[in-house]
RNA sequence: GGAGAGGUGGCUGAGUGGUCGAAAGCGAACGACUCGAAAUCGUUUAAUAGGUAACUAUUCGUGGGUUCGAAUCCCACCCUCUCCGCCA
């Protein structure tokens, strides 16, 4: 969410930064109604101070005379019910006014940063670096192929079960799974990370709080009797954590990994990715989040991001370092650097982690603070996968391939795979 | 699911119609004492919105209502706790 003092003084340099984002938002719009509302704001308390000042006076002559029902009390008190009237009607115009602003607010995205590159589409997005030996060879196998041929993993008889777009692992290839997330936890607490396991279903008010709602309902599943939905990201979650808190500066930066699986509708997303590991309506994922002071989220993003990266590194798996440009940067997000793991088989890279630093976007939304100079202070949050595991698997088994058709598992996940090699299982 | 209790500041917790934005304690900040620290003593310390400021308003789970005036009374909802039932 956007200051709205922001919005009320600085309206143009909001339009302007906000439409980097490839779409015209209406500031003025919303900057006439917040000025509305001061406006009525202001009428309201002067009233309110006056009918104040009125029933204190009531309560004295009363307590004076000890009389309730004299006439000087009763012209009083008359007067008092004129003010109510009054002050109620300007009130009724201030919450629908109120309401219609905060429809509104919570519609626009964050403003993206100033180092963002300038960008209408993915294709404007900016390599930044890359890691590793992306490798070409013919006639490589596609993660789907390796993991039928191993029986790592099975979709068809998935969507007896759900529909499509949701995987069960089998044998070696749900070890793996295992494997991968006990690694990335162990390799992030090692690292100043302290755990946490939060729950899988959310309430509407911890989507909102960090962005996935209003705007986004359609990208996630609802329960139809409760108000909860399937968690799309741990993110969501560990934004609610903190929710309505005021953090002891003392104990910033806080630092979270949480496994958790992920839902997904992805609506819009027909026909792509349908095989494999890729895109799935569940999935699971090791989430780095920060909530840091201000003046530290910066050096923070940078931070979070090589934590991320140093699975990759771990796993050798080749990867670039992508600067997201601003048409391309998600809702809550001011500058996001996108680690893409290569997959050779589709001779490209894939994103398997997205590092975003989004101010105090959510903390505003959220309302989680902290006294910094004597002042309570939004907090900034950053939050990156540290990965995402399927895609992670798919990376291993298409990067790992040998011409004989077996795959190397990476030394680091040996200790956590319990072997170096898969064991064909039939079922 | 049934019965009961309760939701008040950073935290604990008093407050049942009239200077109550709210006692007290804890915590925190500053000062004194000290070589320094602990202990002790003193002072300060809720948030949000508007305003350069003085100040004004709002906020005692949420939303309505009664009243000149509500933390306090009424209604609805949400949440938490205890007991019983069910259950991994």
């Amino acid at each position: 969410m956007l200051d709205q003092k922001l919005i009320r003084e600085n309206p143009t340099s909001v339009e302007e930064s906000l439409s980097l984002r490839g779409k015209v938002f209406n500031i003025s719009q919303i900057q006439e109604l917040t000025l509305q509302k001061k406006e009525i704001d202001i009428e309201i308390s002067t009233l309110q101070s006056e009918s104040k000042k009125l029933s204190k006076l009531i309560g004295q002559e009363i307590s004076k005379s000890k009389n309730y029902d004299s006439p000087e009390v009763n012209n009083l008190k008359k007067k008092g019910n004129e003010y109510r009237t009054k002050i109620s009607e300007f009130e009724e115009r201030k919450r629908t006014l109120d309401q219609n602003i905060h429809n509104e607010i919570c519609n626009l995205p964050n403003l993206p940063s100033k180092d963002a590159p300038i960008g209408k589409n993915e294709s404007h997005n900016v390599q930044v670096k890359t890691w590793g030996d992306p490798f070409v060879t013919e006639n490589l196998k596609s993660h789907w192929e390796i993991g039928e041929s191993l029986n790592l993993f099975d979709s068809v008889k998935s969507t007896k079960i759900s529909k499509s777009r949701f995987i069960t692992l089998t044998g070696d290839g749900a070890r793996l799974e295992r494997a991968l997330i006990n690694f990335m936890l162990d390799m992030h607490t090692k690292n100043g990370y302290l755990e946490l396991m939060p729950p899988a279903l959310v309430n509407s008010e911890s989507l909102r709080g960090s962005g996935q709602l209003p705007k986004f309902s359609n990208e996630s599943f609802k329960c139809s009797d409760d108000d909860l939905w399937l968690s799309p990201t741990a993110e969501v979650p560990l934004t609610a954590f903190h929710r309505n808190e005021l953090i002891d500066p003392k104990l910033l930066p806080i630092k979270y990994v949480a496994y958790s699986p992920c839902f997904r509708r992805e609506a819009g997303s027909y026909g792509r990715d349908t095989k494999g590991l890729i895109r799935l309506h569940q999935f699971n994922k090791v989430e780095l989040y920060w909530f840091c002071e201000p003046s530290k989220s910066l050096e923070a993003h940078k931070k979070i991001t090589s934590d991320a990266e140093s699975i990759l590194k771990k796993l050798n798996l080749p990867y670039r370092l992508v600067d997201i440009c601003t048409g391309d940067l998600g809702f809550s997000s001011s500058r996001t650097f996108d680690l893409e793991v290569w997959l050779p088989s589709s001779k490209c890279y894939r994103e398997i982690s997205s590092c975003s630093n989004c101010l105090d976007f959510q903390a505003r939304r959220s309302s989680i603070r902290s006294k910094i100079d004597k002042k309570n202070t939004y907090l900034h949050t950053l939050n990156g996968s540290g990965l995402a595991i399927g895609r992670t698997m798919a990376a291993i088994l298409e990067n790992g391939q040998q011409t004989d058709g077996s795959v190397k598992i990476p030394d680091a996940l040996v200790p956590y795979f319990g072997s170096n090699f898969f064991k064909n299982c039939l079922i």
